[in-house]
DNA sequence: CGAGTAATTGAACCCGCTCAACTATCGTGG
DNA sequence: CCACGATAGTTGAGCGGGTTCAATTACTCG
């Protein structure tokens, strides 16, 4: 799901391709597909806010969404980001749990609730499917509780950094990652400022773990030194 | 060590009581309940370990747990309390993601993981539970996250204590509530220290918004300014 | 090139932590 | 019943990691 090979390639969004349907029947699939509408979103667009009536379950087909939560005087808690396979809306709530923008211009597939719902009783498998999906999404959120209430900077930005490895492991440069969000999204993520983000980004430079190519590109030169400072294992040098 | 009171007048567990097939139709419950076992925990006991293979499902039929994550160097992070209807060891890997620990006397409902595996692709409408259940925890998860990257210790501490108020509002007395789990517990839960926590609640002593008739339960007497505490409008008056 | 936004860097501050001493509570056994 | 030790919780003093505020530099896109 969140493994997607040279996504970046398809040209032409694969619109019968439904993850959520993955190792389903060929019947399973059409039935799920005949409720699915295309939208997209541009970059910096809202594709539904916390609180909104939770009218539509998504699906990324391409790009990259954030999902963040919000305190009333406007901090932010993002608590994911989404790529192609992801779903997203799924509260059986009435009203949406988060907010969720594009972070790239995003391709979606939209499946209204009501009718969604009707298919998770009927299609044979679907509910098993989402069951998975969302007991990733638990591990996925229970590793991060870990990490804002107990990591320090330094091992937050290890972790992050592994984690956005492990995402898009694309055949791409062997150890270049590509972080199409801006350093606030990568702050609001971690429980950190833009500027403790900076400059703990600085000091993994000088000290050669990694380098910076680009603004929105990191060289994990040195991914044992990374995965030692993400578990704690810092050691005492500066 | 802890009297456990009048809420554990059962005096023999109800085994038929499956949570999980709460809604399912009889022959359901039956073939659930047909893989059950009994297990007991006394306090402080380790139900399983985070890294052990994954045998066994368990739901909690009363009593409460902790569920936690640590560092190699013995920082925890506490995912979540259970009580009775709670259900943990569900991860679909080999291994448990946490660990589980009883903080009063527990009994809990084991089945065999394997069997409980086939189960949710045999019994119809158990898949759609344990989604429904598994959205709640995810649900929850974000709640903290949001909590544990940008809310202050007092709301923090603020937020805790009207979830624990929501978890166990057994129309016992009306403002009163319970916590059996130690203020370690409660430090490693809101990702902050004992000291922080003890110091947090005597100030919102002190203010008058709550009172601690003894250590293990608390008067909420203004629930009012709990809540706008909590949501981080604190206001500016100390 | 220039305006606007994003990112970096520096300096001072502060919330929550660390370390330490003290108090309260509980269980045990004389 | 109290004495005792062990554990949990409270309180105080000082420190420090990360924030805040501010200035500078680097991008991006007309």
């Amino acid at each position: 799901m969140y493994a997607h090979a040279a996504s970046t390639a398809v040209a032409k969004i694969d619109l019968g391709g439904l993850a959520i349907c993955h190792g389903l029947e060929q019947r399973a699939r059409s039935h799920v597909a005949a409720i699915a509408t295309i939208q997209q979103a541009h970059e910096g667009a809202t594709v539904f806010c916390e609180g909104d009536r939770a009218d539509n379950v998504y699906e990324v087909a391409s790009g990259m969404l954030r999902l963040y939560k919000a305190l009333p005087d406007g901090r932010r808690q993002i608590t994911g980001f989404l790529s192609a396979g992801g779903l997203l809306g799924l509260s059986h709530n009435d009203l949406y749990l988060y907010t969720a923008e594009a972070i790239t211009e995003v391709n979606l597939r939209r499946y209204p609730r009501a009718r969604f719902e009707r298919l998770v009783d009927e299609v044979p498998g679907l509910a098993r499917r989402l069951l998975t999906a969302t007991s990733d999404e638990l591990r996925a959120a229970q590793d991060q509780m870990l990490l804002l209430g107990r990591k320090t900077a330094m091992e937050k930005i290890a972790s992050f950094l592994l984690m956005m490895d492990d995402l898009h492991r694309d055949g791409g440069d062997a150890d270049i990652v590509r972080l199409p969000m801006r350093r606030n999204d990568v702050a609001d993520y971690l429980g950190l400022t833009i500027e403790t983000v900076s400059r703990t980004l600085a000091k993994l430079k000088r000290d050669r773990t990694i380098a910076l190519p680009t603004h929105d590109s990191i060289d994990l030169c040195d991914r044992d030194r990374l995965e030692e400072l993400a578990a704690g294992d810092g050691g005492m040098d500066s």
